[in-house]
DNA sequence: TCTCATGTTTAGGT
DNA sequence: GACCTAAACATGAG
């Protein structure tokens, strides 16, 4: 057991009264709540005490040195230093705690003086870089700087690509996920297999303002607990347009599981 | 008990 | 090189 650390205990569902969604749901939403969690603790410029953990990364590397920033792109959760950061990518499995601890050891815990964070399977990288060095902040769907027109533009050099692909492309839409693809699609009645190169720049603009507007939808939401009750087709039988039944098949590239109404989502190409 | 899933990388094959 | 597949990672809800 580790010894009794200072701080006021923080459980990231304590405030997540949905039934079954303590969990985190890594698109890139969760990673701002995440960010925004733990920039009210004030940790900016204070030094890192002691390092944790089963990552392969230079522990002794941060002992001492001041985050200068907390920061996230798409689903990269970055703590920044001054010449280097480090990137923690939750995967599909994981999760964090702040000023709490699992029974099971943590993949990162950075520990200062008055506050803890705890990360659990999750990705660790240190980049030997500033974080402006190596992201470009326009293609982040949750980021003050994202830049729709980027988006248009990739979409338009990829048009054999099918939209279910392009939703989950993290180099142009990065922070979305198979929810926010589902939902997306359907939202914008694009059928999951449409190609990229048949939809007409209208249609293709819409998708790209929708993604962005549903991700912060995503976050209001997931913040109040209700994500999954505004869910319209992702994980639900029933189309809420036309009653139909909705399809459930494992589509595209990586076979993810798409959602969608034969009736109302258009097919292009 | 068993299946499935919010994700990505890597290695191997054709 | 393009494209496909499986494996690995490893948790917890239902």
């Amino acid at each position: 057991m580790g010894e009794c650390r200072k701080g006021t205990p923080f459980v990231w569902h304590i405030f997540s009264f949905e039934v079954g969604n303590d969990i985190l749901m890594p698109e890139g939403p969760s990673i701002v709540i995440l960010r925004e969690a733990i920039e009210k603790l004030g940790l900016k410029g204070k030094p890192v005490r002691h390092v944790e953990g089963s990552t392969k990364i230079d522990k002794d590397r941060l002992i001492g040195k001041k985050v200068i920033d907390f920061r996230s792109w798409g689903k990269h959760f970055l703590i920044c230093f001054e010449d280097f950061t480090i990137r923690i990518h939750f995967m599909l499995f994981g999760s964090y705690l702040i000023n709490e601890q699992k029974k099971t050891p943590p993949r990162l815990s950075l520990i200062f003086d008055k506050h803890e964070l705890n990360f659990y399977t999750s990705s660790i990288k240190l980049i030997e870089a500033p974080a402006d060095e190596v992201y470009d902040w326009s293609t982040d769907i949750m980021s003050k700087k994202w830049r729709p027109s980027t988006a248009f533009e990739k979409l338009k050099e990829s048009p054999k690509m099918l939209a279910c692909d392009a939703l989950l492309d993290q180099d142009i839409f990065a922070g979305s996920g198979n929810i926010i693809k589902n939902e997306v699609l359907f939202r914008t009645r694009t059928h999951p297999l449409s190609k990229i190169g048949e939809i007409p720049d209208s249609k293709l603009k819409e998708l790209v303002k929708e993604t962005r507007s549903y991700a912060f939808d995503f976050l209001d939401w997931k913040k109040e607990g209700v994500l999954k009750k505004h869910w319209l087709a992702h994980t639900k039988k029933i189309c809420p347009r036309c009653q139909i039944r909705l399809h459930k098949e494992y589509l595209g590239r990586t076979k993810r599981r798409s959602y969608f109404c034969e009736n109302c989502q258009r097919m292009y190409g």
